[in-house]
RNA sequence: CGCGGGGUGGAGCAAUUGGCAGCUCGUCGGGCUCAUAACCCGGAGGUUGUAGGUUCAAGUCCUGCCCCCGCAA
C-alpha cells in the first residue's frame, strides 16, 4: 500500500522500518519539527524518525500542525491509501482522518481500552501491572478510543519502561504489517473498545522524586516506569539530586530508617523503604554521567550517615 | 549569544590560606579457609582534559580551546 508515516521518537522507529521493508510504499514520513537547541552551543538534534527516514532516502515532511490547511493540501497530493501513525505527538483532525480510503490507523502502547494517552509504557510499569502490549487500531476524534483491528499482549516480569518500550516497538512493527494485510484483503476485524478504560496521563515533574518513606515494592515500580526517561530522583543527604535506574524491589524486614543507604550487595545498592528495601542498580549524580551503584558508592565520603532524604 | 555543575592512577571521589597528590573499589602477588553487602599482608598503576600565563612553588590563581552532564525550553 501506499504509506503516509506519522510518527516522531525512537519508539516510532521500528514500525518505520518494518513497513519500509515490508514492500510497503513509504510516500511521506511526517514528524515533528527538529526540536530547538537544547543546551547552550549544541545544534539543534533531528528525531530518531528523521533520522532512519534520512538515511533511507525517504522523503520527510516536518510541519507545525499537519491538520493545518498547507498541510492537508501537500499530504492529500500523494494519493496515499493509508496513513499509519505511531507517537506522533499532534492530533489529527476530520480532513486528515478522511483523507484516505482507508483512514488512519494507529499503534498504540497498550491493550486498549486501558491506558490510553500520552504516556502508557511509564503508567503500566509505574502501576506494577502484571501484562501490557500493543493494540493497533483505526484513528477517531477521541483521544485512543478507535476501534481495534488486532492486539498482541506481553508479560512485564522486571522491565523498566525502556526495555518495555523497546520491546513494544518491535512488536508493533510486526503487528500493524498484519493488520494492513487484512485492511487489503477485507477482513480485518473492527472492535469496538469496552471494558474498563483508563488514562495514562503526561508525566509531570512532581511524580519524578522518589520518598523512600513511600512502600518499597511502590516505589521500585515507580523507578522502573520513569526510566530512562523522564527519570526518577532522590535527594541524597548532601543535597544533590541523584537520578535512579533499574530499581527492584527486595523484600526483606529491617529496622533501619527510611531512605537509608545500607551499601551495594549484588549489584544493587540497598535502600530502606516502607515495608522492605528497593535495589537501584545504576545513578546519575546532578552533573555527573550515568554510573552503576558500585562505582557512586566507591566515591562516597561519609558511607555510614548515606541516605536518600526528603 | 537562556542558567548551572564537572573533567585528578582502570572506576567513583578527596586534597584547608597555592607547599611531598590521598581515600573507597577494582587489579596483580601472597596468606586465611566459607566471616559470604567476605578477612589479613604486600605491590603495580598519575605529565591532575588541552594550550598558554602568573609564581621560588600550581590539581589549586588568570586566559583561550576541547569534551561530558543537569536545569530551563
Amino acid at each position: 500500500m501506499k504509506i503516509i508515516y506519522m510518527g516522531t521518537p525512537d519508539f516510532a522507529v521500528p514500525a518505520l522500518r518494518a513497513l519500509n521493508e515490508g514492500g510497503h510504499e513509504i510516500v511521506c514520513v511526517v514528524c515533528q519539527p527538529d526540536k530547538p537547541n537544547s543546551r547552550r552551543g549544541k545544534e539543534a538534534i533531528p528525531c530518531e524518525v528523521k533520522k532512519y527516514a534520512t538515511e533511507n532516502g525517504l522523503n520527510v515532511y516536518q510541519p507545525e500542525r499537519v491538520s493545518s490547511e498547507e498541510s492537508f493540501k501537500y499530504l492529500s497530493s500523494l494519493g496515499a491509501d493509508i496513513v499509519v501513525t505511531c507517537a506522533f505527538g499532534q492530533l489529527l483532525r476530520k480532513n486528515i482522518l478522511e483523507m484516505t480510503p482507508y483512514g488512519v490507523i494507529n499503534i498504540h502502547a497498550s491493550l486498549l481500552p486501558k491506558y490510553r494517552g500520552a504516556a502508557p509504557v511509564n503508567r503500566v510499569v509505574m502501576d506494577g501491572e502484571e501484562k501490557s502490549g500493543v493494540t493497533i487500531m483505526h484513528t477517531d476524534e477521541g483521544l485512543d478510543t478507535g476501534d481495534i483491528i488486532i492486539s498482541s499482549e506481553v508479560t512485564l516480569g522486571n522491565m523498566t519502561a525502556g526495555e518495555l518500550s523497546d520491546l513494544l516497538s518491535e512488536m508493533g512493527g510486526k503487528l500493524v504489517l498484519e493488520a494492513l494485510e487484512l485492511l487489503k484483503n477485507g477482513t480485518a476485524p473492527r472492535i469496538a473498545q469496552e471494558g474498563e478504560t483508563n488514562y495514562a496521563e503526561k508525566i509531570s515533574k512532581d511524580e519524578l522524586f522518589i520518598d523512600f518513606s513511600g512502600d518499597a515494592a511502590s516505589v521500585a515500580n515507580k523507578i522502573r516506569g520513569l526510566d530512562p526517561f523522564p527519570t526518577a530522583y532522590g535527594v541524597f543527604s548532601d543535597g544533590r539530586k541523584i537520578k535512579l535506574y533499574g530499581a527492584k524491589y527486595i523484600s526483606e524486614s529491617h529496622s533501619e530508617e527510611y531512605g537509608k543507604i545500607l551499601g551495594v550487595r549484588d549489584g544493587y545498592m540497598q535502600i530502606i523503604a516502607k515495608g522492605g528495601i528497593v535495589g537501584i542498580s545504576s545513578l546519575k549524580p546532578e552533573g555527573k554521567k550515568l554510573m552503576d551503584v558500585k562505582a557512586f558508592w566507591a566515591g562516597v565520603q561519609n558511607k555510614d550517615s548515606a541516605a536518600f532524604v526528603k
